[in-house]
DNA sequence: AAATCGGGGAT
DNA sequence: ATCCCAGATTT
């Protein structure tokens, strides 16, 4: 058995496989070459059962490159919200533009070209042009890499950007004539189903009879992959603001930077706590004097970035999230806006900005006069940039991060809950 | 080459 | 808890 017979035999029995046992997915009911390209961005590094109802959503609302680029961009984010990585929903609509400017709104049979679009690296260029115009390119994700270390008993690490493009030279080897598409799919198919990270399922392969791997044992240990550093941990503390008077019923978010971790998405309100600062010794404390301290800290930093009259009411919840490379710990504190003599002001050009009536004791600071301004501004009721009052009717149109979209939901949630009560016990008090 | 960029499901 | 998923982009 010479490698030339196991790799055609690989090829074959691999096509034959996944011919008889794939999977009926949404984006494999068409070949539009739109429609493959969206599902592909949408799978890189999540899940397809994760994907699927993201994809209907998005396919109905965009059913092509030209809606998609003529859409505005805070709806494309809605409807990624929750999905992850959302610089992929930017850069693809940043794609549809292109593709309806350059092209006429068709995706060109043109590797080249694909390769060049917002948001297509070297897999994604790939699996367009095998699965959509069956063109003979590799498309080399994590499964295929799996497979590949496996059944040629391949130690390199793929961690290392190298061992990519030369598993993709061996993948463009293996691409039998006039089948590219359904042999990359089945190359990943086979990574998805059966030859699974943990457990592989060796005894259902199609190609078990000469995998290298297997026939040295070493299924279990390959691939090689240097483990990732584990996230750091970040301490924040947010703000719950709930408006009052005309504002009850509200609370106060605001729109993160343009680029960066979340870029464009809404927000609490938050700060980080200095590492070795004096309050991260008390984070994990959960007594009273704690959440003063914490809760008073979050009011002062809030206050000198936007000069609003933070006032804190008291600790709400405590919330984890995880992401690739960062932990957040996160404390969040509801509070409210509360200006009545909250601001007092000494000196000829300079200004001394405190918060001691709303019980921010060691909130003052001192700051120019014109960098007053905005703080009085904000003081007298208007918002800093980015900042606005939102209700439960507005979360259909704001994308949030799971996280913020967790704590707001809950407290929507309670707070129905809270007016149903009221109306209950003021019909049954009055009536009675 | 290493870091950045989400979120969740499987083990 | 750990891994990793139909990765791309920036540093």
């Amino acid at each position: 058995m010479t490698a030339e017979d196991a790799k055609s035999f690989f090829s074959r029995e691999l096509l034959l496989w996944y011919r008889a046992s794939k999977r009926d997915l949404p984006w494999r009911r068409s070949r539009d070459p739109y429609r493959i390209w969206v599902s592909e961005v949408m799978l890189q590094q999540t899940r397809v059962e994760t994907v699927i109802p993201y994809y209907e959503r998005f396919m109905e609302r965009f059913p092509t490159a030209v809606a998609l680029a003529e859409a505005p961009e805070e709806e494309v984010l809605k409807l990624w919200e929750g999905l992850g990585y959302y610089s992929r929903a930017r850069n693809l609509q940043a794609g549809a533009r292109e593709v309806a400017e350059l092209y006429g709104g068709a995706v060109p049979d043109d590797k080249e070209a694909v390769a060049r679009l917002k948001g297509v690296g070297p897999y994604t260029a790939g699996a367009i042009m095998s699965i959509a115009f069956n063109r003979p390119e590799p498309a080399v994700d994590g499964n295929v890499m799996r497979v590949l270390s496996r059944y040629f008993c391949l130690e390199d690490d793929i961690a290392k950007p190298s061992t990519r493009k030369k598993i993709e030279r061996l993948a463009v080897s293996l691409i039998p004539e006039g089948a590219a598409s359904d042999f990359n799919q089945g190359l990943m198919e086979l990574g998805a189903l059966v030859c699974t990270p943990k457990s592989p399922g060796c005894l259902t392969c199609p190609v078990m009879a000469q995998c290298a791997g297997r026939l040295a044992g070493k299924e279990r240990e390959l691939p090689v992959k240097t483990k990732a550093k584990p996230p750091r941990p970040e301490l924040r503390l947010a703000a719950l603001i709930v408006g009052t008077g005309p504002r009850a019923g509200q609370v106060l978010v605001r729109r993160r930077p343009d680029r960066g971790l979340l870029a464009r998405m809404w927000e609490l309100p938050h700060i980080e706590l200095a590492k070795g600062s004096s309050e991260t010794a008390l984070f994990g404390g959960n007594d009273d004097a704690v959440h003063r301290q914490l809760a008073r800290r979050l009011a002062a930093e809030l206050m000198r970035e936007t000069g609003l009259p933070v006032r804190p009411l008291g600790w709400r919840e405590d919330a984890e999230h995880v992401f690739s490379h960062i932990h957040w710990h996160m404390r969040v504190y509801t509070a409210e806006l509360d200006s009545s003599g909250a601001f007092r002001f000494e000196g000829d050009d300079r200004t001394w900005i405190a918060a001691e009536a709303a019980g921010v004791y060691d909130a003052g600071f001192f700051c120019e006069d014109e960098q007053a301004a905005p703080l009085l501004a904000a003081a007298a009721g208007d918002l800093p940039p980015g900042y606005r009052w939102i209700g439960p009717e507005d979360m259909g149109e704001l994308a949030f991060p799971n996280l913020f979209l967790r704590i707001l939901n809950a407290y929507w949630q309670q707070e129905g809950n809270a007016d149903a009560m009221d109306d209950e016990m003021t019909n049954g008090g009055m009536i009675g």
